[in-house]
DNA sequence: CAAACTGCGGAATACGTTTTCCCAAGGCGG
DNA sequence: CCGCCTTGGGAAAACGTATTCCGCAGTTTG
């Protein structure tokens, strides 16, 4: 602060550019030179007297300044879901570190499930002007919503920005994404495998692509097994989804299902615990299985049979692939069955 | 895209206020006064003339170029120490969703738990000119590192910036704190009404300022009670600290200890799942506390014991905080023992 | 009816950087 | 010894916006 005659203070602002290159007795072109080493050489004593200013006055240089001089942020932005979804937040860990690693800067916002709000988004990021944006789980087939949101995007990457998509398919955008489909098929596999034939479904509504990718995929599974159509229960993509979904399962009396697949671990966990809290006791009266493998599906008892998928790794490919100027290309991660004790191997009926 | 003579493309600016005042047919400052409302009034014609143009072009104006002619940003950054602990991630939530209520925008740094690295953070992030600066958990106490992280934040705030810190105290910024050590204190109260009285502790380094209040405020109680010292490790504060330590206890025989207090709940559910792949029950064989009351703490079996702390509500207080212009102020918000089946009653010895 | 005032548009400046352009000094070959 | 090239410093322009200041027209006041 500096002190005012009446005793008061006011707020000093931050030492500049211009500051610094007083202190060391050169020119602003020098310092900014000095400072971040561009093409063009500085004779070393300069260098260093710089150095030693702008460490006296504890200088940082003004990121939106630079930002404009420039022509380019350091910024990538962040779009997710939900933070407190687990989810969400392995995905999103896996992007700050990369962005971390590459000295960039993680602006965060989150969409809350609604495509307009996405959309908003979106379009306010473009003020940002961010080098990159990052849409993860985005609920993008959301009627018009989605055409506005792809041509915001495309006239985004037209100004140079990059775009990645975190698990979500055809669209003109480098997408990383987890082979969702083949993975519940791989696990439909391994529960007839287990001797399971009467199952359920929980998934969320279908423009969830995720979702919607998992269903079929352990849908169609089935069917080349030649068994029966499963029970099928839309819900929310949530724990409280899950929840709610397992209620109504244990209303209807279950009607003879004997395996539950919710399409994420957070659903599933969800379940057991309406399940439990009905009575019915998870991976002995009814076998449960999830997707994502999410850490928390090891501490529930019993331990949740699930399919891994590499979410943090997801969040670094997203940088990388967002950081390599390579085209539209893509990442795919594959995923693998765990089978754990919710979904015991059933005696043969 | 501006396609080229050649057939190549080149990236195409944005459109700036510029165009949108060529497009009117009016001046810069008229649009711009236009455009975000300024104290001088503008024509009704002119004003609907550059709403019109704006959206035609489809116009954002650049933040970081207002940032630099209004000399102040529109961000609120947040340093955690891991955004996929739940613990952290559900203060990053209410943050988030508090911000982007008051048309801010987060920027997320993650501290890795050094504080080292988080001064590191704070340092750079005075290149951001952020309005706010919240502190998450931080591991403020590391030796020297905390007089210059002090002085740094102080330097901040000189220069206009805003200073939260969320449970940190004895810090001259403002601080939301839970009742760690009044929380702690009454769920030892509790379990020694429900008959416990051999304990184990399971700490983190005394550095982190929420383990050691929990630490000592269930320490106190006990000894308040006339019981004798809790056997005490320490370990890390996480899911796999948690784990470990069970281990040794297992490993130690467990020495009549009768319940754990862990001193939160990530770190809890690591030691129940410990103990469970040890084959020592919890719950039955042997009770487990945590503190936080994170939401996995329900589908957990045994469901676990805890301190109900409200996190997101902790994230929303820092930024309603923040934004009053209240002096160094601070919030406490009152926690909740919830007693569940990890802590059944005891048959009395 | 002159003077003061109000309402509003636009030119110009400011913000803190980077970068282009110009210039001086010194080294070198011819 | 002269011109040319290299090296490096500084002045100034540029980035995109907000805002101050100036000026003009029209309106009110005394």
């Amino acid at each position: 602060m500096t002190a005012m005659a009446d005793g008061s203070t006011v707020p000093s602002s931050p030492p500049t550019l211009h500051d610094v290159a007083r202190e060391a007795g050169v020119s602003i072109a020098t310092a900014s030179r000095a400072l971040n080493g561009s093409s063009r050489n500085v004779r070393s004593e300069n260098v260093s007297r710089v150095r030693a200013a702008a460490a006296k006055l504890n200088y940082e240089p003004h990121l939106s300044a630079q930002a404009i001089a420039r022509g380019s942020t350091r910024t990538v932005a962040l779009v997710v879901r939900d933070v407190a979804d687990p989810y969400f937040s392995a995905i999103a860990a896996g992007v700050v570190q990369a962005t971390e690693e590459a000295g960039l800067i993680v602006t965060m916002a989150v969409a809350d499930g609604s495509p307009e709000r996405e959309l908003e988004i979106v379009r306010t990021l473009r003020g940002q002007r961010p080098r990159v944006i990052i849409l993860a789980g985005s609920r993008i087939e959301g009627a018009g919503v989605r055409d506005a949101l792809v041509e915001e995007l495309a006239e985004y990457r037209t100004a140079g920005g990059r775009v990645v998509l975190i698990s979500q398919r055809d669209l003109p955008f480098a997408t990383v994404t987890v082979d969702n489909r083949g993975g519940a098929a791989e696990l439909a596999r391994a529960l007839l495998g287990l001797g399971y034939r009467r199952f359920a479904v929980f998934h969320a509504a279908p423009e969830i692509r995720t979702s919607r990718d998992r269903y079929e995929g352990f849908l169609a599974e089935l069917a080349a097994a030649g068994m029966p159509e499963p029970l099928a229960i839309e819900t929310g993509f949530t724990r409280a989804g899950g929840y709610e979904a397992a209620r109504r399962l244990v209303d209807r009396g279950f009607e003879d299902v004997e395996a539950v697949f919710a399409v994420n671990d957070v659903m599933a966990i969800g379940a057991m615990t309406a399940f439990r809290d009905a009575g019915v006791m998870p991976g002995t009266d009814i076998a449960v299985a999830g997707f994502d493998d999410i850490e928390p599906a090891l501490d529930v008892l019993p331990p949740l049979t699930s399919v891994a998928v590499p979410l943090r790794e997801a969040g670094l490919s997203a940088m990388r692939l967002a950081l390599s100027d390579g085209g539209e290309a893509g990442v795919r991660h594959p995923v693998g069955v765990v089978l754990r004790d919710s979904t015991p191997p059933r005696r043969s009926a």
